[in-house]
DNA sequence: AATGAGGCCAACCGCCTCGTC
DNA sequence: CGACGAGGCGGTTGGCCTCAT
């Protein structure tokens, strides 16, 4: 509170990065690694702030972030997720290693609030616990939560069996976030894509735009949800594994026991 | 063809958390 | 133990695109 924004610095660029702009902060990722984002301004030479590197790479830049339509799956895992999380977007992303906290917060906002509103008849979707202003008080979070992680449970798990009809919930693997081996090598493919686009692109728009939808009709086969899931070696924590562990709920409810909230 | 409305998404803003001194 | 700073996160916005009229 009152400490001054980062980027409210004279000479600070704002708005869309360029093609030199992405470069520039890929080459400068490729030979320190992410991190030390007060250092990458100084280091590059890019007039933007720590915060708009950091972002930029995170949601557009870094390697395996997989662009364009949600498939049902992703649908429904985030639907079951938002459910059980609230608006903890980036919670929500580290089940989906290949979408960005941005792009499913785009989404939820864009489309599943619609949809769901279409389909939950009776039910909205702001009975759920979203942002921190619709936030319910102190007793009522407790009971959501509870209720939240019991429906989603179910809801999840029917989802899943559904979907994989021959793999038991059980044993799926935590989705894997790809390993720190490509990353760079991946980055550069990135980066050389978006530089496809750009010169072939009729150049309406920022890289973003021109790139995201590239990255829709690229025919570089997907690896499918189901496989996204099955495959790879086991994580440390299956997602229903998590789901299903009843100390974790006990562990949410001592958390919030502990900041002195009552409970009913 | 012009234009207004709504959708979409990249990027920004400001608050929060956590680590360091 | 408190202050400070960096990074992380969620909400919001601005601008481009598409579609209907």
């Amino acid at each position: 509170m009152g400490r001054p924004p980062c980027c409210d610095k004279l000479g600070v660029k704002k708005g869309p990065w360029t093609p030199e702009e992405d470069i520039t902060l890929v080459s400068y990722i490729q030979e320190h690694g992410p991190g030390n984002w007060r250092a990458v301004p100084t280091i590059t030479g890019l007039m933007r702030c720590s915060k708009s590197c950091r972002l930029r790479w995170t949601n557009y830049l870094r390697p395996g972030i997989k662009r364009g339509d949600f498939t049902d799956q992703e649908e429904k895992l985030i639907i079951h997720l938002q459910a059980l999380l609230g608006n903890r977007w980036a919670a929500i992303a580290s089940y989906l290693p290949e979408r960005t906290d941005n792009d499913i917060k785009n989404y939820w906002n864009t489309h599943l609030k619609k949809k769901l509103k279409r389909t939950q008849t009776g039910v909205t979707i702001d009975d759920t616990p979203t942002s921190r202003s619709q936030q319910p008080s102190k007793g009522q979070w407790e009971r959501r939560l509870q209720t939240d992680i019991n429906t989603a449970k179910r809801a999840l798990y029917e989802a899943i069996a559904i979907d994989i009809p021959n793999s038991p919930p059980s044993i799926l693997p935590y989705p894997q976030l790809p390993p720190p081996s490509t990353t760079y090598a991946s980055s550069t493919e990135n980066i050389a894509r978006l530089l496809e686009g750009w010169m072939g692109g009729s150049g309406k728009q920022d890289g973003a735009s021109t790139s995201s939808s590239e990255a829709r009709t690229e025919p570089e086969p997907e690896p499918s949800e189901t496989s996204m899931l099955q495959e790879g070696p086991a994580g440390p924590l299956s997602l229903l594994e998590w789901l299903f562990d009843e100390s974790e709920c006990e562990g949410l409810l001592d958390m919030k026991l502990d900041t002195g909230d009552e409970l009913f």
